[in-house]
This record gives structure tokens, sequence and C-alpha cells, in this order.
DNA sequence: ATGGCGATTCCAAATCGA
């Protein structure tokens, strides 16, 4: 089984991109973030015919968020329960498969802008409503992956610049406190449960030859509860999409689990 | 220190992303 997550910065854009990827790797199912349409245009037809069920959770202009899956999805939750929010950031969806049923938790977690502003404030306080939430989910679905763009790069590898960016939005101490409360749910980052290579990031800036100089960032993960670690054969991250012509500024994350 | 690119929207200067 595979699972793979990408922001695609515009479906609307993308959904060629999106087609053509999935075309060449036929993954269980893919975490889409910033689809910047409303559910009305979600091209719910055109992945149908590309061989998936769909969910979507949509918004005008910014944000929104779906699951794209081969076998049909249910017990579908979108947002936060009980957490008041007016930007689609999260979906989550129970998947059926021949090992058992695994809950897909995708988010769209918030950029933060910059540390001290209200932005921020509003990203802290939508990570601690997430793990709270998080702890609740996982008790009822023990078979549980955390997939998104979670706009944190958890450790210093996981940034070109570690050091001219201490401390600036996605480095700074609370973020990675945040990423750390999640693996003390019993999360583990599927990315690092494996030999990878040097400077492996998911995100590069569209300015300053951002990709060519490889200046990115890992902001994009795939966490994975207890109950699914022990089946993770892989995970990788596909930057052949980033050198498509009109790229997102992403580039997809893929585990592999029996 | 700032902008640099790209997408979106009251169709075009402004906002947001990371």
């Amino acid at each position: 089984m595979q699972l793979a997550t990408w922001n695609i910065n515009s479906l609307s854009v993308r959904l060629p991109q999106v087609v053509a990827w999935l075309a060449a790797n036929p993954v269980d199912a893919l975490c889409l973030q910033e689809l910047k349409l409303t559910d009305d245009k979600f091209p719910f037809a055109a992945l149908q015919e590309a061989g998936y069920h769909a969910v979507a959770m949509g918004q005008k202009t910014y944000n929104g968020v779906a699951i794209l899956s081969r076998s049909p999805l249910r017990d579908v939750v979108r947002n936060i329960p009980g957490h008041d929010d007016q930007q689609a950031r999260v979906i989550a969806a129970t998947m059926d498969t021949a090992t058992g049923p695994v809950r897909l938790v995708n988010c769209y977690f918030v950029n933060g802008q910059e540390p001290g502003s209200e932005k921020f404030a509003y990203k802290m306080r939508w990570l601690q409503a997430l793990h709270d939430w998080l702890r609740t989910e996982l008790a009822a679905h023990p078979r549980l992956a955390l997939l998104g763009d979670f706009n944190v790069a958890p450790e210093d590898r996981d940034s070109y610049d570690p050091v001219g960016l201490r401390e600036t939005i996605h480095h700074t101490t609370e973020e990675r406190a945040h990423f750390q409360a999640l693996l003390a749910l019993g999360l583990t980052d599927a990315y690092r449960m494996f030999e990878q290579p040097e400077k492996a990031y998911s995100w590069w800036d569209y300015r300053m030859l951002g990709f060519q100089k490889n200046r990115g960032l890992r902001i994009d993960h795939i966490l994975v509860s207890e109950a699914l670690r022990g089946t993770v054969k892989a995970c990788t991250i596909d930057r052949a999409p980033r050198k498509n012509p009109q790229p997102s500024d992403h580039a997809p994350v893929v585990a592999t689990l029996d």
C-alpha cells in the first residue's frame, strides 16, 4: 500500500500534473493541500476517470484539502471538531485495505508568516487544537496516518540554511516543540525511519532559482501511528514534478506500507 | 534590509505563501 501527500498550490492549475503523476504513481491514497477552489469546482469527474474516489473540503482562493483514494472513503471529518476555523485545513477519512482500515488525516498546517504576528498566534492555537483532537482520533483509530504540509522543518537538517534561518518561520523552537508533541502521541516521521540523502527537501521557493540551487525545506510529512509503524517499508520524496513546466513549489512525499 | 515567483481576485494592484 502506498500513501502520498502533495501541496499542489491550486488544483485548477495543477490538475493535469496530478492526473499524470497518479498515472505514473498509482498510489492507494493521495492527500492534496492548497486546492484554492470551492467544492462546486472540485474535479470529481476527472479524478474518477483517473480511477480515484475523492472527498474534499475546499474554500475560495486559499487553503483547501482533499483525499483521493483507489477504494471508497468513509467517516469523513472536515476541520478539527470543536475548533472554530474559517479556513479549510483538515479532512480525515477511513480507507479500507486488505490489511484493515487506515485512518487518513490530511492537514494543511497554518503558515504563520512571522513569529510574534497574529498569524503565528493562530498557528500555535491551531497546532494545540490539532494535537488535542488527534489524541482522541488515535484512540478511536489505532491505524492512523497524519499526512500533509506541516509548515514546520522539524530539525536543522530539514532546512537549507538552519543557521541563517534560526528562529524564523518554520524553524522556531515553538513550532518544533509542537511537532515533537505530535510524535509524543505515538506518531513516527516515516521519512526518518530510513537512511535518506543529505539535504533532502520537499519545498523550494519559486524565486532565486531555489530548486536549481536546492535551497529548500522539508516541511511536507507523513507520520504513522504505532500500529502502522512496523508495516512501513519505504518513504521517499519525488522531486520529479518540481521539474515540470509550471510546477507546484512542493514535491510529493510517498510512504510504502505492507 | 528588501525583493526576487506564482496564483488569485471586484481584471489589476494587492494579498498570501514559506
